[in-house]
DNA sequence: TAACCTGTTCACTAATTAGTAACCATGGAC
DNA sequence: GTCCATGGTTACTAATTAGTGAACAGGTTA
């Protein structure tokens, strides 16, 4: 099998950018409903506070992985949604997923009993 | 496109045995040597601590990414190599290797002149 | 008028991770 | 004897991340 694939540098930056407790969730949901408001994001995760997710998503729009909008009304509307540079993370999102379910079943299981 | 095909909790698990500092060069070397002794490890990665490292380690091997084989002589010998479980992320990783390259690149060029 | 809503910020604490530097055991080289 | 080497440990500090709870603007509803 040839492994000079991928170099570390690569590697690196992504799973820096990957790196957040709220991280897999916040794709996850966004890979699911194309755009949501702020709040809507906030309900949907458990235990989440705002100040931590409003830092994961600054941090990712920063990052360019998502798209912020506003609606100017009152109250405020906050819409958030994935760039293509995020949606392009998509496969290997799914190659990661697919590991964990092949090796990593137990740990898995625990997660979702909870 | 079906994005259906992963779930956030298996992304969980495989983005937290992958978190840590260190985990993507560990994981490059040992991709491309087998089999590698501490030492060995500690002086091909600049800057780490023998105790964060070790930190890594043993973690890695306790998730099952990694075996530890001691050969007991002296001085101490002690060997760290994939597992099959290990070997198995060679796919995903490869992912975030190319998705870090095309949309990335700037962090990536940034990384490797340091 | 009072209470409610949204997206954000702020000041502060707690928890988790990483880094520093010294120390151990002990066989072999000098 | 003294010093080096290997794979660890330990006690302690620094840095980074996450969590708590309150505040704000200001239009809408009661």
């Amino acid at each position: 099998m040839d492994y000079n694939q991928f170099k570390h540098c690569g590697l690196n930056v992504a799973l820096g950018i990957l790196s957040g407790k709220w991280k897999a969730i916040i794709l996850y949901h966004l890979f699911h409903q194309e755009s949501m408001r702020f709040t809507e994001l906030w309900r949907i995760i458990p235990k989440v506070t705002k100040k931590v997710l409003l830092e994961h998503l600054k941090q990712m729009e920063h990052q360019g992985l998502l798209i912020r909008s506003e609606v100017n009304t009152f109250p405020p509307e906050v819409y958030y949604k994935l760039s293509d540079k995020g949606k392009a993370l998509a496969p290997a999102l799914s190659a990661l997923e697919v590991w964990a379910n092949e090796y990593a079943r137990e740990e898995v299981d625990l997660l979702k009993s909870k």
